[in-house]
DNA sequence: AAAATATGTCAGTGATGTTGACATATCACA
DNA sequence: TGTGATATGTCAACATCACTGACATATTTT
């Protein structure tokens, strides 16, 4: 009942998604579903330290750029310093993340996690990346390509190419 | 620094997803960009009403199954009804959804949309569709199926089953 | 009539986001 | 050198959306 899902080969067919096409109800409930699931299971973890999703975030992205700034946290999250400055105050006094002046500009405070920190943000990326593991199972083969072009076609398109980046870059 | 990811060539690799594997950073990441932007856009709509993501929730799920009680939305959502209550008055005192004691059990409150609250759903819904369907074009063909799955193997295993006959009932 | 059920409501709390204003330390440049 | 820009910290107030606990009301079931 729509187009069938060509990669885009023209761009007016591309910009023009067929104006009366009826939404795909069952992804967007799944994407609902299925997200909820992914944050759930860390969810349950981090209260075991007081902690929340927010406080997931930021480990992970500190986790993964290890020595990054307030602002270029600040700029991955999309969210205000006081914000941050809550979650990141709990943080770094319960020992999971360092600041320390940056080298060349003393102003700037590198992120980076302890031991301990590093043990957290590892056992969340596991258990996410377990469940992914299995999702891609079920997907099948040739699913992690497709799956990843899919979540990529989400992302707002004016970020996309800055984000896609980022990510390559923090997998190293 | 590790095994390299193979897509499953036997069961017995697919069943023990490596215990030592490393965790699929980048779809982790894209899962939080992609669901960040997926649900942004709606999100800017609903301010205009001065209404926020859990009464979009509430009008999708009413719009999908129209006259569910006040039970059945609390099951879906998985929330208190005090929860429910603040965000179902706005809803109701907005002229958005209408409430109507059940024919058999007077108790219940059979929940529907009226059309303005119809017309407010099926906006947020488009958006959505249309966002998922440009994403599914960046995946290729065949890529539906594939990400239905991928989301469904998300779900936690044991609601697996009736998440998708809900979503499959409502689609009917 | 009594118990169970479906819903409504009041009161308090917590996590996470916001805006606005202002302080401090440091850097960069004229 | 000194002045403005920058990076960060912090205080105060507020909004949304979740929670727990307690209790009220209407209706159905037993």
């Amino acid at each position: 009942m729509t187009i069938p899902p060509r990669k885009q080969s023209n761009e007016a067919a591309a910009a023009a998604p067929a104006r009366d096409a009826q939404p795909d109800m069952a992804l967007i409930e799944l994407l609902f579903f299925g997200y909820r699931d992914f944050v759930g299971e860390p969810d349950r973890v981090l209260a075991h330290y007081g902690f929340g999703r927010a406080h997931h975030r930021v480990l992970h992205f500190v986790n993964r750029n290890s020595g990054l700034t307030i602002a270029a946290l600040l700029d991955v999250l999309c969210i205000t310093k006081q914000s941050l400055a809550r979650v990141l105050k709990d943080l770094i006094e319960g020992g999971f993340v360092t600041q320390q002046a940056g080298p060349d500009d003393r102003r700037q405070r590198l992120l980076r996690l302890t031991p301990k920190g590093s043990a957290l943000a590892n056992e969340l990326a596991d258990r996410q990346g377990r469940r992914i593991a299995e999702a891609l199972r079920e997907a099948g083969p040739g699913g992690r390509e497709m799956v990843q072009r899919f979540l990529t076609g989400l992302i707002e398109p004016a970020q996309r190419d800055h984000i896609t980046a980022m990510i390559a870059k923090s997998a190293r």
